[in-house]
DNA sequence: CCCTCTATCTTGTCAATGGCAAGATAGACT
DNA sequence: AGTCTATCTTGCCATTGACAAGATAGAGGG
């Protein structure tokens, strides 16, 4: 992609970014080391190196993918149904990275940095979902949060899948914050 | 499995069964159609005269999917909460399915099979969806009833996938009823 | 009772893949 | 200049998915 300072320099990383155009295209299960090697103009055992194996490989995506979620919530401010939105939004533009997170059995779920990435992005979450305006103040708080995390992920899953009955090049972000809103906007 | 009057018989449906077992195993990417014949005691290519290849096996497995799913959804009445308990315990009972039949890339979504037992089960959701007790009359249903899809599918997603923070020996049902109360109780 | 026919399953084969081992090479550091 | 290490390559093997050709059971007709 950028400029390649023999040893290419940034393997790694041009690895990482061609597993999830690929992921996109094809899904996780037709992801293929040898096909990443050949995107990236290496060798077929190049990735080995970076990686170990298709698992690790995974296992940094994922990743990198819970240090992405957490930027994106962390962006989105205060605001709950912002936040939902923001998740909904990462993850249909990280469509690969999504997958691949809450696709346990592809990646190591006990690395230290997916589960450091992972902490941060769960710290996220639950400081945008606390942010519910109107909160009942001795209610199970924990419920609520659970359940607002249930719809935006579940809308962001159906959304992906192709399931949603609506046009699938409409801008999902409109629909998005309607259907949270329901929740969300409880007095 | 139950008796073998040579020729096995059934080994569509024993192929089936072993897949669904596999699948909760080590997930739809662990697959392996080689895998499935020995469990079955047939030769390595067996299974490719019943489903064509890989792609037609889980097509086969999505179909009985969305048919099991249309009954789950039959059988839990009018109660709009209780046919979200429905949803969650079927993701949760079936997990093979559920994970194969949401994952688009995976299978033949056009396949004619899948596509009528896709229909009965979204006819079972639709009715199931739109017995919401309070319902304003004027309001945009649809919304309210994409609401409540997503919040049952997305609990069932992230407790298949680990995500959630409780106990995964828990019984999740409790749980289901609480969290989905949170958006089906409204007045 | 025998013959044929069809669905079902087996054997054999090939290309592609993941993973490992051993070697080569660039560039950094001294 | 010499050495060392991270990075990448070449070579190899077992496994897999897919296909082609053949074998076999059992049904149905004469």
């Amino acid at each position: 992609m950028t400029d390649r300072p023999y040893h290419h320099g940034n393997l790694r990383s041009a690895l990482l970014t061609a597993a999830a155009t690929a992921i996109t295209e094809k899904g996780p299960a037709a992801l293929s080391l040898r096909d990443l090697a050949r995107r990236a103009g290496v060798s077929h055992a190049a990735p080995t190196h970076h990686f170990g194996d298709k698992t690790g490989l995974l296992t940094a995506l994922a990743a990198e993918g819970y240090t992405l979620l957490a930027d994106a919530l962390g962006g989105a401010g205060d605001d709950l149904l912002e936040s939902g939105v923001a998740y909904v939004r990462f993850a249909i533009e990280h469509r690969a990275h999504f997958e691949v997170m809450f696709q346990p059995g592809l990646y190591h779920r006990d690395d230290p940095q997916v589960a450091a990435a992972r902490d941060r992005a769960g710290r996220s979450l639950t400081i945008a979902l606390s942010a519910r305006p109107g909160q009942p103040p001795g209610q199970d708080s924990e419920t609520a949060e659970l359940a607002a995390w249930s719809m935006a992920h579940g809308f962001a899953a159906l959304w992906l899948s192709g399931a949603l009955p609506t046009a699938p090049d409409l801008d999902p972000e409109p629909l998005a914050k309607n259907v949270l809103g329901q929740l969300f906007d409880q007095p």
